[in-house]
RNA sequence: GGGCGCGUAGCUCAGUUGGUUAGAGCGCCUGCUUCACACGCAGGAGGUCGUAGGUUCGAGUCCUGCCGCGCCCACCA
């Protein structure tokens, strides 16, 4: 059998997983660090390891890879390096809840059987990413992926450690935290959501000793009372002036407690009186500091009441909410409850209300890591894309606070930090002490907290290349070139990895960062499990095609904007890749028919206006991807591909090469041209469509000798000037004018479209030659048998359609001539408006003495055009026949 | 309470520094089984660019107010 003959209809599952496979297997994507060419280089955000690939991470990969395929295919030096991240709290959930479901817990499992387990756990679906990631066409290399918890990760993560503690960057001590009571552990500011959350305003009377009258506090959260330590108000409160010093009895728990001075109070709000509660409000604890009250923690850290409580100890927090409340309306303690929206902050994982507790945790100090990452920025050593997300890491870099790094879980970095049990010296150490560097005890228990997720994440860039070793890798790919990732992790992920990045190795992690959109659905809805409105990537990768949604994706990514990703869209996309098949099909029966063995072909002689025509449009379209590519425009890039390869090369390029064909029974010398432009085009369309592109190259180069082994590693089709022909261009739209001219009025007087018209073509010069050259053409084209004649058309001849450059006169049935009268009534209204609007911009004397001479004279030479369409068509309407 | 973004054809969106009849895909209408493709071919309709002002010789594009929508950040009980 023919080595080229392909199928009829476009099935990518025949051969998607195909290359997928090979692309891996011949390891075609790892990169030497003693390649030839320029280093471009970029590290994947790296996915949950316990997750699958949503379509955001098919957007972001297919952004990556299309700007990788076409780096590699410049002839860079290029590499992307792929892994996965530990992710602490997510990963320790979803294993929790497979033990729950066997009845187990980690604590009855203890500590090291559990992380046995959660390793077990990662080895199962922990390929599940990748997997995914070579079927969707990732061009990454793979003897390079990494894992957060891989023993050179986590020796990057000691090193940073140490060293930062040594620096006096990282501390420990007590301090209020974000406390998830499901979860069990601290987290950081960003890892708090908040969500208004209706709620009420208790007004409650404190008695002040001594005096009949109260205090009336207002509080979101009546169940902290119970820890009140003190009742503040504002020092310039002249309402209050008196009380300084006094004391309230606390209702409930019958304690007498101060009435301070403070700012905390502000006296505008509510009463100006505030409770104060030291061990469960983060501004309270601030303002017990400064007055050295007691902290009283009323609520422990599994979310119920503690002994401090007194009666309602071991009630839920809510419960005892409840409680409280009832028993300070019998006490008539209850002035009012007015209703009042809070910003509840919640856990990002599992959505439970956070506890603001006191508790000693680890932190890092930010604001000397975030001075040099600012200047960074400022300095254009790092450039965002689109810009505007300058601004937003701006902002959070200058308002940035302390980052608590410390997380009572048990999967992840285990804090190098030893405690001795004689002389409890604190000891951060590279390697397990054996013994108290004070006191020699040898009795030292380490740590039991982990590092939050993002920590080791934020040394991803170096850390995977080897650092801290003065490794090859790291001196070759580090800086990296380019980050691509989404919005939604600029703080927790790609600012951190600019200050630990400049902080450990002196340099910007990567020198540009694309922010990508989001991905919504048809109804412009985030996707999300709990709406059920996600698109499962594998899902819609086998019924379309990975190349299909691949394409989709792009055409919708334009810079700053979110992706609306629909099924229309993939189909539409799976459509195209249809039809560069049935062309190549097209083709390769063609080269079949005349014994033309497959190759990559030289151009042949450029003697047809088709084919000067079609390479400067091909030179163009390689102008327009580059550029689409180096400026992050996806769309622009999906955009000019389409435009070429479906309206360019198929529609007309083809249909006019088949006429040759046909002339000549068979391929002409001019079949080199064909099948090098339909390379080049393949090229082009490599980094957004690999697999089809790779499927039908390679049948075309399958008879060539010397020649890359992939188009992965062929080269991207530059921009050619010698190709460039505007001659070609312009005498090529004026034949399609013609051709269309005459499909138009066929159309308009439904004449049937197999029997053939005829006409004639008034033009002059150049046109008239241009047409008479391819009278041939248009016959074929547009059914047509034209007489052609030089100059215009006599009047009275029935001019059916004038342009500036020539007139169409066609026999056609007398009747539908009414549909054509109100276009062209249509037509001349048109025309009367632009030119009265361009006379009186002409006439302005401010316009031409202001506005720049390529403009005066553009609108100048249209006008001139527009008036001489003007009375062609007006002399068409006479010429038609009374209605 | 601050900050950012959006509102362009029925739908989803482009529109790079203000400049010459505002574009695409899908959908819609008409006609075609033309020997690569009906996942197709040919033709067509459809927009006073949210609104009111302003700057300018010239505004979808720049500025201001307003209306509608979305997002981020924020310790005021």
């Amino acid at each position: 059998m023919f080595p080229m003959h392909l199928e009829k209809v476009y099935e990518p599952q025949r051969f998607e997983p195909r290359w997928a496979q090979w692309w891996v297997e011949s390891r075609l994507f790892e990169c030497r660090t003693d390649a030839p060419g320029t280093v471009f280089s970029l590290v994947i955000p790296p996915p949950n390891v316990t997750g699958s690939l949503h379509m955001g991470h098919m957007l972001e990969h297919t952004e990556i890879d299309a700007t990788i395929r076409w780096r590699r295919m410049l002839g860079y030096k290029t590499l992307w390096l792929p892994g996965t991240d530990h992710a602490g709290i997510a990963t320790q959930m979803v294993v929790e809840r497979e033990l729950a479901k066997e009845g187990l817990d980690r604590r009855r499992l203890g500590r090291e059987e559990f992380e046995r387990r959660v390793w077990q756990w990662k080895e199962t679906y922990g390929g599940t990413i990748k997997r995914q990631m070579i079927r969707l066409g990732a061009s990454c290399d793979w003897s390079r992926e990494r894992f957060t918890l891989d023993p050179g990760l986590s020796n990057a993560v000691r090193e940073v450690f140490v060293r930062l503690y040594e620096k006096g960057l990282i501390y420990r001590g007590e301090y209020m935290v974000n406390w998830c009571p499901r979860c069990q552990t601290a987290l950081s500011d960003l890892e708090v959501v908040r969500e208004d959350t209706p709620g009420n305003l208790w007004h409650i009377r404190y008695p002040v000793n001594g005096l009949d009258r109260f205090l009336v506090v207002a509080t979101t959260r009546p169940e902290t009372m119970l820890g009140d330590t003190a009742v503040a108000v504002n020092p310039r409160d002249e309402r209050y002036l008196g009380l300084h010093g006094r004391t309230v009895r606390l209702p409930l728990m019958e304690r007498d407690i101060p009435i301070i001075a403070d700012e905390l109070a502000d006296p505008e709000f509510g009463t100006g009186v505030v409770k104060v509660t030291p061990a469960h409000d983060p501004n309270d604890f601030e303002a017990g500091r400064r007055h050295n009250l007691p902290k009283i923690q009323v609520i422990g850290e599994n979310g119920s009441m503690t002994s401090e409580a007194g009666r309602y100890a071991g009630l839920d927090r809510f419960e005892a909410r409840r409680r409280v409340v009832a028993d300070l309306e019998d006490l008539g303690l209850i002035e009012k409850i007015e209703p009042y929206q809070v910003a509840l902050g919640k856990c990002q994982r599992c959505k439970t209300v956070l506890e603001p507790l006191v508790s000693t945790q680890w932190f890092v100090r930010t604001k000397p890591l975030a001075e040099p990452a600012i200047r960074a920025v400022e300095q254009g050593r790092i450039r965002f894309i689109p810009e505007t997300w300058t601004k937003v890491y701006f902002e959070w870099m200058h308002n940035i606070r302390d980052w608590c790094i410390s997380r009572q879980l048990w999967w992840g970095h285990r804090i190098p930090a030893w405690y001795c049990a004689d002389c409890s010296a604190t000891t951060v150490a590279r390697t397990t002490p054996e013994r108290c560097p004070r006191c020699a005890a040898p009795r030292l228990e380490q740590d039991p907290d982990v590092l939050d997720t993002w920590f080791s994440s934020a040394l991803w860039p170096f850390s995977t290349l080897g650092w801290p070793e003065d490794t090859e890798d790291l001196r070759t790919f580090y800086p990296t070139s380019l980050l691509i990732t989404g919005f939604d992790i600029l703080f927790f992920w790609v600012a951190r990895m600019i200050m630990m990045g400049l902080e450990c190795t002196g340099e910007v992690p990567f020198r540009e960062v694309y922010i990508h959109g989001l991905v919504r659905d048809a109804e412009r809805q985030k996707m999300s499990k709990t709406r059920g409105n996600v698109i499962d990537p594998l899902e819609v990768t086998e019924k379309y095609g990975t190349d299909a949604v691949r394409l989709a994706l792009l055409m919708g990514a334009a810079p700053g904007t979110d992706i609306v990703l629909t099924e229309e869209r993939m189909e539409s996309a799976r459509n195209f890749a249809n039809k560069i098949w049935n062309a190549a099909r097209f083709l390769f029966l063609n080269m079949e028919r005349c014994g033309v063995t497959p190759c990559l072909p030289e151009p042949g002689e450029r003697e047809m206006l088709e084919d000067r025509w079609i390479f400067s449009r091909l030179t163009r379209c390689a102008e327009a991807a580059n550029r689409a590519l180096e400026q992050y425009r996806y769309h622009d890039l999906a955009q000019a591909l389409w435009q070429f390869l479906w309206h360019e090369f198929c529609d007309w390029y083809v249909e006019i090469k088949k006429l040759r064909f046909r002339e000549n029974s068979g391929l002409t010398a001019d079949w080199r041209n064909v099948l090098f432009v339909f390379e080049r085009a393949l090229r082009l369309l490599h980094p957004a469509m690999p697999f089809l592109t790779e499927e039908l190259w390679q049948r075309l180069a399958a008879g060539e000798a010397a020649r890359p082994a992939s188009i992965a590693l062929a080269a991207y089709p530059q921009p050619d000037a010698p190709y460039l022909d505007e001659a070609a261009e312009r005498d090529m739209a004026l034949l399609q004018e013609i051709i269309i001219a005459v499909r138009n009025l066929r159309a308009q007087m439904k004449v049937d479209p197999k029997a053939p018209l005829e006409g004639a073509l008034y033009a002059q010069n150049r046109a008239l030659d241009l047409a008479r050259g391819h009278a041939e053409v248009i016959r074929r084209l547009a059914n047509v048998e034209l007489s052609f004649h030089a100059g215009t058309a006599p009047r009275g001849e029935g001019v059916l359609r004038a342009t500036p450059d020539f007139d169409l006169v066609l026999r056609v049935p007398a009747t539908q001539l009414e549909a054509l009268r109100r276009r062209l009534e249509k037509e001349i209204r048109q025309l009367e408006s632009v030119i009265a609007s361009s006379r009186r911009q002409l006439e302005d004397r401010e316009f031409l003495s202001r506005a720049p001479a390529h403009v005066t004279e553009g609108i100048r030479s249209k006008l001139a055009d527009y008036e001489a369409q003007l009375i062609k068509s007006r002399s068409a309407l006479e010429a038609l026949p009374p209605a």
